[in-house]
DNA sequence: AAAAAAC
């Protein structure tokens, strides 16, 4: 075929060019080629070369096959298979309807409207229609690209009663929620540390907090004296009254107390709404643990704090965290701005509900995130956007790997019972959890038995961290009596039973969940209400058996080292130890449940002769002193430690089960569960069978070891 | 070495 010539411009002559025309090659529009041929003509074609479409009997084409196909046989009679674009055989460009004249974009490139394939307009629904107003013209609700109604805010859901019908706290512009330059300066939460000095000098203030000269309280604000500017002495001198004065008030403490900012937590530079809502509860000098770190919290300093069982070291890190986020800086969604780790989930509970007065009290935000509860609340409330994240390691790392929480905006992370979280089988959870926040936050590991454990965490995310160790004063170890009681194997049992049996509340620790579940059990055939707590339980259980020995219903608890660390029950009179702990940190945590916070407390460790030796250098690593005694049941040293011996009459069911497993609707289905079988709360980890599914009384067997 | 920590 020749081309184009370059030279001189050669002419077709009109023969030329008739010659040329040919059959072979027509001009694209004159479509020589369709009328050269009439359809019965032409041989047929096998039938798999047909149209599929063909194919298909469509009554309503008769005989003749539709052009389309017509002239697909007249190319393929002439050999020409080029793709059906690029024949010259197809009606001029202007001629075809719309969506054959190759230039629109692929189908899949079209927008969902010009793929030719959707339902008639009557079909579609409304907001398809094609005729509703411009977007911008449409009212918000109506514009389509508004998150779902799941995921936005409940005051975003339409259907909210009217403002004046909520009530007050629901109206969404209390203090807090105003914005943050709105709202007056004293609630703004945003001060410098500095500006929290106690205002002990202030001779007004004190006279309100003395509740004296009520009624002249008014008169005195407009007092002189009250605004003259103080001499540096004088403010000394007011403030060394004002000490004495807040020893002697929190020395008579009882009643109905005053709220008063004037204490020694504001001296530490507590912001004043937290250091009132302390006051309210009575709550006046900080412990030492508190004293010693909340300064250097407060600075933003990274810190290691080691404070004894019960000194208060979830209010040394909950405060200065809560003051830093009470700066009107408002979490972005799924993006929480400080982080509590706590390695069991009832722990992560109790530090959630401890710290909620102060959370609650600064119109900030907190969320407990932990496993055995369900995802959505969760999910929900960190959508949203929440400040304080109290969390267990496994279902923090689970929600990350959802999507559900990005620790990228992060500030402070705070690891609570330090040493344990720093444990092989945490490690993996919390540095990924470390890993995944931003470096240079402010890092706070507490623990009452901080060790060396902790180095290579430190090492690797704090900086320049202080320590505050306050264990020298050994305030808990000194409110706590410590015994070993040598027991032979066959009187074990009832020497448990006895000093279970005693008035007041006992925990016991043994050293697994079939321990745990065989010795509850052993103790209620003997008449002692018991329940017992471990990881191999349902969530569901857990709450309730230590809702029940909270409040009292169930005087005796026994557990596994799941209860061992943090968890803060009033007036634990004894711990008894049926199995030897781990090592002396162990021992520590266990006998931290009882002598909380200055009360008194006995520790027992039941031994068998062949356990003295450990048993003892354990307790001498703990720093602690024991005296070790010989004993039978009801002897004289068991009944004068309290012990009782007990009725010998089994708990009936009908008092300890409902105790434990709640209402039967809730409880599982299928009939009554075998007898202590651990319900399962994770099937991969719970024990296979019952560790006591026959007759209690009728297994033979020590009790530990 | 057990327990804890996610479904």
């Amino acid at each position: 075929m020749p081309k184009k010539a370059s030279g001189p411009k050669a002419r077709w002559t009109a023969a030329q060019k008739a010659e040329r025309k040919g059959p072979k090659k027509p001009h694209r529009g004159q479509a020589a080629s369709r009328t050269e041929a009439p359809a019965g003509d032409r041989p047929k074609r096998p039938r798999a070369e047909r149209s599929p479409r063909w194919d298909r009997e469509d009554p309503r084409r008769g005989s003749t096959p539709p052009r389309e196909d017509r002239r697909r046989d007249e190319r393929a009679a002439r050999g020409d298979d080029r793709p059906a674009f690029r024949r010259d055989d197809r009606p001029a460009r202007s001629e075809r309807p719309s969506y054959q004249r190759d230039d629109r974009p692929a189908r899949s490139e079209r927008p969902s409207y010009q793929r030719d394939d959707r339902p008639a307009r009557s079909e579609r629904p409304s907001y398809q229609r094609d005729d509703r107003p411009a977007r911008s013209e449409r009212p918000s609700y109506q514009r389509d690209d508004r998150p779902a109604r799941s995921e936005r805010p409940s005051y975003q859901r339409d259907d909210r009663p009217a403002r004046s019908e909520r009530p007050p706290f629901r109206r969404d512009d209390r203090p807090a929620h105003r914005p943050h330059d709105e709202r007056p300066r004293r609630e703004r939460g945003d001060r410098p540390v500095r500006d929290y000095t106690p205002r002990v000098a202030d001779p007004v203030r004190r006279d309100r907090h003395e509740g004296r000269h009520a009624d002249r309280f008014r008169d005195d604000r407009f007092r002189d004296d009250a605004e003259r500017p103080r001499s540096f002495e004088d403010a000394e001198a007011e403030r060394a009254e004002a000490d004495s004065w807040t020893t002697y008030r929190s020395a008579a403490a009882g009643g109905p107390r005053e709220v008063t900012a004037d204490n020694g937590f504001a001296a530490l530079g507590v912001p004043d709404l937290l250091v009132e809502r302390l006051a309210r509860d009575g709550i006046a000098e900080p412990f030492p643990i508190q004293a010693a770190t909340i300064p250097d919290a407060l600075a933003g300093r990274d810190v290691l704090g080691r404070g004894q069982t019960g000194s208060g070291k979830t209010l040394a890190f909950g405060l200065p965290t809560i003051a830093r986020l009470a700066d009107g800086v408002r979490p972005q969604p799924k993006r929480p701005r400080a982080l509590v780790l706590v390695p069991t989930r009832e722990l992560a509970m109790q530090v959630s509900d401890a710290l909620e007065p102060f959370v609650h009290v600064t119109g900030i935000t907190h969320r407990l995130v932990a496993g055995g509860l369900s995802y959505e609340p969760q999910i929900k409330s960190l959508q949203k956007g929440v400040h304080l994240l109290v969390a267990t390691p496994g279902r923090l790392v689970d929600l990350m790997e959802r999507g559900a929480v990005d620790l990228g905006g992060i500030e402070v992370v705070i690891l609570d019972e330090a040493d344990h979280m720093a444990d092989m089988g945490f490690v993996p959870e919390v540095t990924a959890i470390l890993a995944a926040v931003p470096q240079g936050g402010q890092r706070l590991l507490f623990s009452a038995t901080l060790d060396k454990g902790v180095d290579a965490l430190v090492e690797k995310y704090l900086v320049d961290p202080v320590t505050h160790s306050t264990d020298d004063a050994q305030a808990s170890i000194t409110t706590m009596s410590h015994h070993v009681l040598l027991v032979d194997p066959h009187n074990k049992k009832q020497l448990t039973a006895e000093l279970a049996g005693r008035d007041g509340r006992s925990v016991i620790f043994a050293r697994t969940q079939l321990g745990v579940e065989r010795i509850a059990g052993e103790l209620r055939d003997r008449g002692v209400l018991a329940a017992g707590l471990h990881g191999g339980l349902t969530q569901n259980v857990r709450n309730r058996v230590l809702g029940a020995f909270r409040d009292g219903k169930v005087p005796v608890l026994v557990a596994t080292d799941v209860a061992a660390r943090g968890i803060h029950v009033d007036d634990i009179g004894m711990v008894i130890q049926v199995d030897p702990p781990t090592d002396h940190k162990d021992y520590l945590h266990r006998a931290g449940r009882t002598a909380r916070a200055g009360e008194q407390g006995a520790v027992v460790m039941i031994a068998l002769p062949h356990q003295r030796k450990i048993v003892t250098r354990i307790i001498e690593n703990a720093g602690a002193e024991a005296q070790t005694t010989r004993v039978l049941p009801g002897d004289a040293t068991v009944l004068g430690m309290g012990g009782k011996v007990p009725a010998g009459v089994p708990v009936p069911d009908s008092v300890w089960r409902p105790i434990i497993e709640g209402s039967p609707t809730k409880g599982r289905r299928g009939g009554p569960p075998r007898r202590g079988a651990p319900a399962g709360g994770r099937p991969q980890r719970s024990q296979g069978s019952s560790p006591r599914s026959g007759r209690p009384s009728g297994r033979g067997g020590r009790m530990g070891a």
